[in-house]
DNA sequence: CACCAGGCAAGTA
DNA sequence: TACTTGCATGGT
């Protein structure tokens, strides 16, 4: 049997597979930290490409940005996310976070990443229609905090990869990548980024994983050796 | 046709 | 605290 890896080794292993594999993703895909905001909101249990749509209703209305969406009724913005699903529901989470920017930071965003990263979080946490996933992306992606992402995919290829069980925590999860990986911005960024898009290719709800850039991955922690599947 | 997608908050026990 | 349910369009 070969000696334990290091979790820093099984996640940097797993890393440059998918780098190698699909090459840099450039994210977050958005023009502006607005956007970013925008976006993570409209994308909750929804697929990206609706939320295209919805991002691109706003922008042909010239409303991207924090003024016009301030004085927007709630109903105009309803008809424009309306692609993305739950419209009346991100209608109301998109006006309060509008609100709480304008509100705490005048609608200034450079003003907003001043802040520290553990105060910030807690800010948006208490924002209407911003739960842990959305929270983190709109920090990594719009603010250049260094925080990592976790989302459905990244439990469910964690899961069939057996480094966690079914019922760990979002903090759990976000904590094995934060203590074992070097807390930088760009590395957050791209593993996150990877990490969906070997999802969305090869590990859906309903299984498709031969020729994962992880499929015969070995994991092998705390001395014990598993194969994945 | 059924199932799924880069969650979240409110309600229930 | 821990589970369940509603929210909704567009693609496969």
């Amino acid at each position: 049997m070969e000696r334990p890896e290091s979790l820093t080794n099984i996640l940097m292993s797993a890393y440059n597979r998918m780098l190698q594999h699909f090459g840099p993703r450039h994210w977050w895909p958005a023009d502006s930290p607005l956007e970013v905001i925008v976006g993570a909101i409209l994308t909750q249990n929804t697929a990206w490409t609706n939320v295209e749509k919805a991002i691109e209703n706003i922008k042909s209305a010239g409303a991207l940005s924090i003024k016009k969406l301030l004085e927007t009724p709630v109903e105009c913005l309803a008809a424009w996310v309306r692609p993305s699903g739950y419209f009346n529901l991100k209608a109301r989470r998109l006006q309060a976070a509008i609100r709480f920017i304008a509100e705490t930071y005048e609608g200034d965003l450079e003003k907003m990443a001043r802040v520290p990263l553990s105060a910030l979080r807690k800010q948006l946490l208490g924002v209407y229609g911003i739960g842990e996933e959305t929270a983190d992306s709109i920090l990594l992606y719009a603010l250049g905090k260094p925080v990592f992402v976790v989302d459905a995919y990244t439990r469910r290829i964690l899961t069939r990869h057996h480094l966690t069980g079914q019922k760990t925590t979002y903090g759990e999860i976000q904590q094995l990548f934060m203590s074992a990986l070097p807390k930088e911005v760009p590395l957050f960024n791209e593993y996150h980024a990877l990490i969906v898009e070997t999802g969305k290719t090869f590990c859906r709800r309903t299984p498709l994983c031969s020729d994962c850039p992880l499929s015969g991955w070995h994991v092998s922690l705390a001395g014990v050796v598993l194969e994945s599947s």
